[in-house]
DNA sequence: TCTGGGGTCCTAGGACCC
DNA sequence: TCTGGGGTCCTAGGACCC
């Protein structure tokens, strides 16, 4: 592992978190291998298909000019933009270009690289200026890869992820320990990476609506309503506190699932447990893609458009794909018979390495 | 208007043990 | 008859992210 601390002082200037973020990225890639599409409303979603059961991945600029963003149902944004172009989510293209774009990011001299997602990631770098840095990382991503993308500097991973959203699009923001509370003191919680609706709400009815109330919290305070963990974490959140250190140990994967939304909600019994085994199938080919064993096995179900159920269990550990299916079946038996079923869910949780440290998690964990 | 799919981690409560 | 206190494991559900 190699690390970059920032808020050390080394040799060839301070060290920094870069957040390095691309811009509307899958609506860019299919742009790129189809420039016919340049300037055109691009939606990309499901199986391209507005009559089905599927939800927006990413909208170009000028579709989101009419109200439409991620998350959306495909129909109704198909709706709103008549003359869009909808295409179907390609993963492998989207995987291709991720990858392409994170090797020039390693190729940069002294980075250090931590990989968020398919179209972010972390870089630690020791540089007296790293706007210039950034810069030319922009530059390169570009040359190499026809692809724009947004950087945000910080000396804290919380401050360079969040600075990113005042840089793009294809610019460069920095936000550290000085300028976080002026930058971000009167802006409401929600707008901190790891602050959603429902935990921005819970604050509220603690007397806490901006960033500013949340660093003035005493974490302990907090400790009632959100937890030992949970609690002190918003609050240095708040702060723009957190990890300076960006770390390009390998992720390992605690699991693989696999879910489906049916067009027309499953009724018949033999119509699950052939469900079941098809998504079996699937997790359990990616699970041994990784040739670690089974470990436990969660099945989700959705009976009604608001009502999830999970069913979960722990498993003798086990890589033998037969065994994992029965166990699975087994699950089946936990569901509420004669209901119709509009989701199901597979998730296999496999076995730790026993030597290996837990490696890289995108998560809030020790941040 | 009606909500995907792939992930991670945290919390609460019950079971069980000493 | 009534019922401590600490610990661990498991299951279910919640919240968030891209």
């Amino acid at each position: 592992m190699r690390s970059v601390r920032a808020g050390q002082t080394g040799l060839v200037g301070e060290p920094w978190v870069l957040h390095v973020d691309l811009d509307q990225f899958i609506a860019a890639v299919e742009v790129l291998r189809r420039p016919e599409l340049a300037g055109r409303a691009v939606i990309v979603g499901g199986r391209g298909d507005p009559a089905e059961r599927a939800v927006v991945s990413t909208a170009s600029y000028e579709a989101r000019a009419f109200g439409v963003g991620s998350g959306m149902p495909l129909r109704i944004a198909a709706r709103k933009v008549p003359d869009a172009v909808i295409l179907p989510v390609d993963q492998e293209a989207y995987l291709a270009a991720s990858g392409e774009v994170m090797s020039v990011l390693r190729a940069r001299p002294g980075a250090t690289v931590q990989v968020l997602g398919w179209d972010e990631a972390f870089v630690g770098v020791e540089s007296e200026d790293p706007e210039s840095f950034a810069r030319d990382l922009q530059h390169a991503v570009l040359e190499k890869t026809r692809l724009h993308c947004s950087v945000g500097i910080g000396d804290t991973l919380v401050r360079a992820k969040v600075a990113t959203t005042f840089g793009k699009p294809a610019g460069v923001f920095r936000l550290t320990e000085a300028n976080w509370l002026e930058v971000m003191g009167s802006r409401p919680t929600i707008e901190l990476w790891g602050v959603g609706t429902k935990v921005s709400a819970r604050l509220a009815t603690l007397g806490i609506t901006t960033v500013a109330d949340l660093a003035a919290a005493d974490p302990d305070g907090l400790v009632p309503e959100f937890g030992p963990k949970m609690g002190p974490w918003y609050a240095q959140l708040g702060r723009g506190d957190g990890a300076r250190t960006v770390d390009d140990t390998p992720w390992v994967a605690r699991g693989h699932s696999r879910e489906t939304t049916f067009q027309q909600d499953l009724t018949e019994p033999g119509q699950i447990d052939d469900a079941v085994r098809e998504l079996a199938a699937h997790v359990l080919a990616d699970v041994a893609a990784e040739g670690r064993p089974v470990v436990g096995l969660t099945l989700k179900v959705r009976y009604a458009p608001f009502f999830t159920k999970t069913y979960a269990r722990k498993i003798p550990r086990t890589a033998d794909p037969a065994e994992v299916l029965a166990h699975a079946l087994d699950l089946v038996a936990k569901m509420e018979p004669g209901r119709p079923v509009r989701l199901l869910g597979l998730r296999a949780e496999m076995a730790m390495p026993e030597d290996s440290r837990q490696g890289h998690t995108p998560t809030r964990s020790g941040w």
